[in-house]
Order: structure tokens, then C-alpha cells, then sequence
DNA sequence: TTGAAAGCGCTAACAA
DNA sequence: TTGTTAGCGCTTTCAA
């Protein structure tokens, strides 16, 4: 196996020093003859010579290096919120270490400290199982910048507002309008603090209608497609007339649960969901949801870490600005009007 | 900004030289008395002591990372294929570098490039616009074993595979079968050498009962499921009694367009689709399909790659064991009988 | 049972 | 315009 070639093999090549090769490869030529310069270009190209990255690390101390947990990549969303991290990060070259912990807490932890290992420059947790405090008290130690999306209850607030409290509310209006008033809530298992808001929003606005949703209206389940397919039959014994799914996931597997118990959407029943992932336009009926811009929330996460690695704002818990991302209630065809 | 500790902090503190820490936190306690050893993991936990990453790597040149390339993460394929690989990947404490390329071949280019620049020990590669020949130059050179899944036409056979050839003559025989005859298949754009074999197997299975379909039946666009769905009026025109979609996201497509058009499925028109990705059971009706095992995939392609790092076959094209992933036809409700 | 010293590949003061 | 030297944090001979 021949060696990689380093800044010295390239450096005798050249007849000139490593000092020079280094400076010249990092764009700090100003002092050199356009002769060297040219030389040690060259042969670079000739050798195939690529720095070594862990070398350069030692010195530099970061390795452009963003640590990212999600709870699961098989979630659109967060296949779509990580494409928007890895395409913001790339702008600025760098380059995240995707995790996903499927709510598991010991391997969550365990992404944590290989995040840290592996010298990450900052961190982006959006995974809800997170014992906050803990997290906050490794990555302080360790100075590593962090922010936490859509995060379990917590004292810190999101970072990224995607006005869930409204979103909730608008679901809420829209169902009103169509005159819905006996409601089931699907909602995940251990709510995290941007769904509370978004139920919040959807109940006070029935409350303003005089309508209240109590606590029993609301069924609570793994927060997956099967899992709302498996408390299909739960929520439509209720007998509603409209069910509010805290996302899509759950709607489409309500969606499967619904049919097979002989029902039409919207027709014997309305469903809405929350996220608006692609496969929303895809199913039978379209599905009514509030559009989240996932896209735009990784591109926002992205950079608000990269901004404070480079500030050297190894803030924790109140540090930082925020950034606010409009939604939008899209009207397809899962809503019916009644009267 | 207090510093992080370093091996030499833990030494002092401990009074032992760095050599005596470095070889108790490696295992390599032999030779050290109990309370040497007791003293130097006690301190360890006490001072949140974690090695540097680029130190170790700079020495033991290898940082345990796999580079990963696929296409996109939107692909709920590709997002099980590398969720098998993480998993997979970790028990063997290695971290794959997972890179969304969209299809776009400069980006994949620098993706290829950045995987080499953070030392990645070796690479999955699975997308599908690659330049076979110069990955080969460029990994060689770099003495990067590699593998190539699902990729484009491509002297190398697929270290991985997964029978598509008869998977794709499983489904022509569910469709003769149930009497279809007149057939359109709907292909993404530059199929890849798998989904050749697949249409091949398709095709000949067809052949085998006299019946020949021919070029023109067969309709190319992006494999997505907006691709699927832009193709519906031209795949509906031509009046078949079922279409083979060569993925389920080009179904989910299609769906959606048959409906629009006024059609049923099954009843005015059949379906089916490959890979049984999990939304196939959440569309309606649920989709007959081929299951492939992309969990596994992605797990066998991190076995795989790990056992030639380790092995230090650098292998480029001809080396390396393969596996075989059973597939499976899954009939659910989108075929009917005819006659 | 322990430690001194060399060196991994690179960058950056400081000289020349 | 270029080179010498020290040193990043760690592992590993080799010696004591």
C-alpha cells in the first residue's frame, strides 16, 4: 500500500519548505514568487495531495463538524429538515453527523458523546426523549454550542418559532367554519412543547367558540403511521365528526383505520393533520394540514448553530436569536362541511 | 473560555507521566498497579477527560467513518437503506457520513471529495449518475475500499444482491396470473443496471408466456412520485389493464393520477409497484408490491464495507465477498383478476 | 511498574 | 521571498 502523500513529500518535491507549501495551499501566497506558487500548485494536482484532516484539526480545533440528533429519518419531515441542515451546512463547509436515536434514551446518549468525540463544533438536537438538563450540562462542559428544536418541556425556548400555538388555532377555526364541534385529538405519546402549543392553540380557539375539548377527547399514541392506525378504531368510536391528527403520519394511519372500518373521509368523517410532507397530496382524499416548512427549519437551524460557533457563543440555555417561520393552512379535500 | 482537558492535565493532576494515562484509558493496564489504574479512571470521570478525536486519528490513521452517497433522503428507500447502515455501522463503533447528492453530479463529486478530505476508512456509494470510471481512479488512488450499490451500468457486479432479475418476474407472473396482458411499465429516467434487471426479468417472464413487450410500452420519467404522477394521463392512454411501476414512489404517483383521470384501482385498472416501502400499506388501496429488505441492505452494505477496511482490501473493482437479500412478492389490493 | 522521547502531518510565530 | 522551529494532543517504542 503506498502512503498518502503528505505536505513534506510535496514539499522535497518542490524544493521548498513545508512552511511554504502550507501557505501557499491556504491561500496566504502574498509573499511568494508567482514561480513558487505555480510550482507547488502544480504539484499538487500532480500528487493528488489532500491536507490531512485530522492534522489540520489538531491545530485548528474545529473540524467544521455539526452534530445532529433526530428521533428517526423514516419521518419525511425529518428527512426533509436534515436535507435542509446538510444543504445550508454546505454553504458554509460544513458538514453534519446525522444521528438518529428513534427515541431510544441510551442511544440518544450515546450520539451525544460520539457527537463530542468527535469534535463537533456545535449541536442540533431535535430528538424529544433528551433530559434537557443533562444535555445542557455535557455540552456546557464541553463548550459546544446547541440548540434544541422542537424539544421536550423545557425552559429553554425554540430557537426556530413555527407558530405552533396559531397553527393549532387555525386548524381549529377551519374546522369551525365547517361547522365540526365533536372533535377527537391524535396526539403523540409525551407531547413535546411545540405540540402542546400547537393542542393549546387548536383548544383555546374552540374555547373562544364556546366549545370545550377535554382531556378524555384527546387519545394519545405512538406518533407514526401505526400508531394511528392503532387507535383508528378508539377515535372513531367516539363517534366524531372531525379528527385533528397533531401530524400527518397519524392522519394516514387514521386514514388506513377509518376505511377499513367502512368510513369515508371526509364524508363520514373529517380528518386534518399538521407537517404537510409531500406524501400528503398522495393519498385519497388529499389531505387538509398546516403546512410546516421543514425545509426551511433545517436551513434555519443550520445556520443559527453555524452563527454561534463562529461568535464563539458556546451559549447555553438563554443565549442567541431567534428566527420565526411562517405556515400556512392548506385546504384540500379531507374536510366536509356540516351542519 | 476554560480549555478542554488534555491527556497532559490528567497526568499532572494524577502525578503519573502521559504515557501511564494513555495506556490505562487504552486497556493496556497490565503493567500498572491497581491503584495507578484506579487513580487515572477516577480522575478521568472527575475531569470530564475525553480524548481528542484528530490526536488519536493523526496517529492510528483510521477515525472509524464511513462515507456514505445516496440520492436523496426523501426516498423513504433510501432513508431505511440508511438507517440498516447506521445501525449496523455502530456496533462496530463506526460513524457513516451520509450525503444526499439529489441526483446532482458536481455535488456528488464534492460529496466524494469531502468524504476523502475527513478520511473516511471507507465508502457506500449509491447513487445512481456516477462516473464509475473516475470514482474507481479517485478512490484507488486513495487507497479507499468501496462499494456500489444499485448503480449505474456498471462493469462491477453489485457486492449486494437482491434478485431483481426474479423480482421482476414475480411480478409479470402475478400479472398473467390474473389475465393482464396489456401492459405499461413506468421507469425512471436512466434506469440503473438493478432496475435493467428487474425490467428484464419483467419482460422476459412476459415473453416466456408469449406474449412481447415491446419498447415503446415502457414510459421514462423522474423517479419520484411526482414523476409517477406527471406520467399518468400518457401511462392511462394507452389503455392497459395494469401498470408495473419499477418503484412504489412512482405507483403512489401514479395513483394519484389514475384517480384524478376518473379511474379505479383495481377494478378499471391494476398497480403494482417494488420495494414495499411502509406507505404502500397506507394508500388505498394498498399496494401489491415486491418487498425489498432495505433495513438490510443498508446493514449488509456496512458489514460489507467494514470487513474489507478491515481487512485492508482496498479493493476497487473485482474484490470482495457478496451477499443475497431474499425479496418477496407482497399481493395486496391493487391487482385484480380479469379475464 | 513507570517514564522520556520521538513523531503523526500540519500551521504559525519568528527569523533571516 | 523563504525557512527554522516549536507545538497541537496523543500513542508507542525503548529504557530505566
Amino acid at each position: 500500500m503506498t502512503k498518502k502523500v503528505t505536505i513534506t513529500d510535496l514539499a522535497k518535491k518542490a524544493g521548498v519548505s513545508v512552511t511554504t507549501v502550507s501557505q501557499i495551499l491556504n491561500g496566504k501566497d502574498a509573499r511568494f514568487s508567482t514561480k513558487t506558487i505555480e510550482k507547488v500548485k502544480a504539484l499538487q494536482k500532480d500528487m493528488g495531495y489532500i491536507p490531512d484532516f485530522n492534522a489540520q484539526n489538531l491545530i485548528s480545533k474545529t473540524g467544521k463538524t455539526i452534530g445532529v440528533l433526530i428521533p428517526s429519518l423514516s419521518n419525511p419531515f425529518f428527512a426533509i429538515f436534515s436535507a435542509g441542515i446538510q444543504n445550508e451546512a454546505r454553504k458554509e463547509e460544513y458538514v453534519p453527523l446525522v444521528f438518529a436515536s428513534n427515541n431510544d434514551r441510551e442511544l440518544e446518549n450515546q450520539y451525544l458523546l460520539e457527537s463530542i468525540r468527535r469534535a463537533a463544533d456545535g449541536m442540533i438536537i431535535s430528538s424529544p426523549v433528551s433530559d434537557v438538563d443533562y444535555i445542557d450540562s455535557i455540552l456546557s462542559q464541553n463548550h459546544i454550542p446547541y440548540i434544541l428544536i422542537d424539544q421536550a418541556p423545557s425552559a429553554q425556548e425554540d430557537p426556530i418559532d413555527v407558530a405552533n400555538y396559531e397553527g393549532g388555532a387555525k386548524v381549529a377555526n377551519y374546522l369551525l367554519e365547517n361547522g365540526h364541534t365533536r372533535i377527537v385529538i391524535v396526539a403523540g405519546d409525551d407531547p413535546t412543547v411545540n405540540i402542546r402549543k400547537r393542542l393549546q392553540g387548536f383548544r383555546d380557539a374552540f374555547k373562544d367558540h364556546g366549545v370545550t375539548i377535554s382531556d378524555n377527547q384527546i387519545i394519545y399514541t405512538h406518533l407514526s403511521k401505526k400508531g394511528g392506525y392503532d387507535v383508528s378504531n378508539k377515535a372513531v368510536a367516539a363517534k366524531p365528526t372531525a379528527i385533528f391528527a397533531v401530524n400527518d403520519e397519524l392522519a394516514i394511519g387514521l386514514y388506513r383505520g377509518i376505511k377499513e372500518a367502512g368510513l369515508r373521509i371526509p364524508d363520514d368523517i373529517s380528518v386534518v393533520g399538521y407537517d404537510d410532507i409531500d406524501w400528503a397530496k398522495y393519498v385519497d382524499p388529499k389531505l387538509s394540514t398546516v403546512h410546516q416548512p421543514a425545509l426551511e427549519m433545517g436551513q434555519a437551524a443550520a445556520k443559527l448553530i453555524i452563527e454561534r460557533i463562529e461568535s464563539g457563543n458556546n451559549g447555553s440555555l438563554e443565549s442567541g436569536r431567534k428566527i420565526s417561520l411562517p405556515i400556512q393552512l392548506i385546504k384540500r379535500g379531507s374536510v366536509k362541511k356540516i351542519n
